[in-house]
DNA sequence: CGTTAATATGAATCTAATTCATAATTCACA
DNA sequence: TGTGAATTATGAATTAGATTCATATTAACG
């Protein structure tokens, strides 16, 4: 027994119409057409769905059960459609975000909050511990969003950009450093390094100064939390680097001295990846047209 | 953006299987003809449903809601399916009576009582009111099964024969009749007669005796009640003619007399009417059998 | 990095749905 | 009841669209 959608609907028109001549309008068909189609359908199910030889037609008891089944049926197709359209659309959908960068919690709550009051139908998560493989999740699609300070060159991937930012170097009030009126590389061969647990090269202070002067410091201390890292500076256990942004953002900077590194100081991109694919939802426009603002709001 | 079940269906096979490849077995197709169908749907709701270039194939999260939607409405259709099988082998389905016959209720309710031992799918009802419509209701489809006396030639409709039942004459012992051997139409014409509220040739008196002889009674009321009649039989208000099944089954009729009607007495025959089209149906089967051998179980 | 297995693609083929033309029914009204 | 108008059914011709075949392209795994 072969059932379609196309039959329900022609049986629902003709029930609804009363005639097959009237059902011909709704369904864009010929009379014949949806006659010969009728014959099909009572091949098929086997059974009468319309009072023969009555006009209007009327249904069979069994007729009366497909319709009101084929109207089940319908109608959660119908959702199934407009849930694709919206979809499409943007209107709705799965924003799994991973993070390589390690402070970006600081400004990606408060944009999340934002995003919430534009976008309530997006299933919105972060997804820790992708850190290093997270433009891979990007594209097998177990995340639809990374933040990332290394943009590549990969097919499906955009990356846009987001901001720029300085990483700032931080030290306790009473630290040696905190005279200088910057921070050069040689000077970090000496301190005890406060950090995110991450590998050195995805380290701003690294990826900029250290590893291009080939510079090693005395030790580095790997600690999880923003504000620990803070604390544990301002009590003079060690020195940091962390962007400007966090510095503005945060409660905890009384005892710190902030310092730029280099002369000229140094600046680097944040960046969202998104598959091009995805890039023309409407949520995630959203998502990086608040993320671009973020830093003037949370600086005010 | 059409979709149509057979999609579902291959979305389906392909993550159940987990490659166009194996597809093709559940599926009856070669590759080719899935990727090509894959393609079409994929343009139909614009949304990636798989995981481009992994293998093996990786549902998106669009193509993992689409699956549990396909699941669900699948699943509905093929209930829809087999619920059609079922009405087709006559599992199940209904069965409304109309009966012409007012005495039949006696020997019908429990052949009901019995049929539902064997279909308590069936859905059962007795429409009372349609007497003279009966056969029309019939081809209306507004009922699936007619008791009448008076088969009829009709496309589309087949009468089977039940039973034959002798119509039997009562009278109080009291009365001046009930000295007779057997009672002939004469015997009427100065007689209140006590009957069913039907047109006259439809009473089996009528019909077989007074008609054909021209013969008026003194007086006809009309009861609809079977046991009213026999009440007021027995209390000489006047004299009536019931099928003899209703003697039998009766409790009240030991102040009655019975008597043939005419020397050799007189027959009729109950036919019970359906559509040819539902006279395979196992329980319509089952409903003449039982019907045919009722009056034999009435009578233990 | 090459080999193997799987998927995608284009053209050809074939199936099945639709239309066209027309016959057969049914309905309404005289 | 019969007659004309409207509706449905049917068969053949046409068309659309689904499937296959042959083959190119792409991933997977040693």
């Amino acid at each position: 027994m072969n059932i379609e959608l196309k039959h329900l609907r022609t049986i629902l028109a003709i029930h609804k119409t009363g005639s097959l001549q009237r059902a011909t309008e709704q369904l864009n068909m010929t009379q014949s057409a949806i006659s010969h189609q009728l014959r099909y359908i009572r091949e098929q199910i086997g059974v009468e769905l319309f009072v023969p030889e009555t006009r209007p037609l009327k249904l069979s008891p069994e007729g009366l059960e497909l319709i009101e089944a084929a109207e089940r049926i319908l109608s959660e197709v119908d959702k199934l459609k407009s849930r694709f359209v919206d979809l499409r659309s943007g209107q709705t959908g799965r924003m799994f975000i991973a993070i390589e960068c390690h402070a970006c919690f600081e400004w990606l709550f408060p944009v999340l909050n934002l995003f919430r009051d534009h976008h309530s139908n997006v299933d919105v998560d972060i997804k820790p511990g992708l850190a290093f493989k997270a433009i891979e999740a990007l594209q097998n699609e177990e995340v639809d969003l990374v933040i990332s300070a290394d943009p590549e060159e990969l097919a499906g991937i955009e990356f846009h950009e987001l901001f720029t930012y300085e990483p700032i170097f931080i030290a306790s009030r009473n630290h040696p450093l905190s005279k200088r009126p910057y921070i050069d590389a040689e000077d970090f061969a000496d301190q005890n390094i406060i950090a995110y647990p991450v590998p050195k090269e995805r380290l701003d202070l690294f990826n900029l100064l250290l590893l291009p002067a080939g510079i090693e410091p005395l030790s580095i201390r790997q600690i999880e939390l923003t504000s620990v890292i803070l604390l544990l500076v301002s009590a003079n256990k060690g020195v940091s680097v962390l962007p400007d942004w966090v510095l503005q953002s945060s409660r905890e900077t009384d005892h710190l001295t902030q310092k730029r590194l280099t002369k000229k100081g140094t600046s680097r991109k944040l960046y969202a990846a998104v598959r091009r694919r995805d890039s023309e939802k409407l949520y995630i426009k959203t998502f990086l047209s608040l993320s671009k603002n973020i830093l003037s709001r949370l600086s005010t």
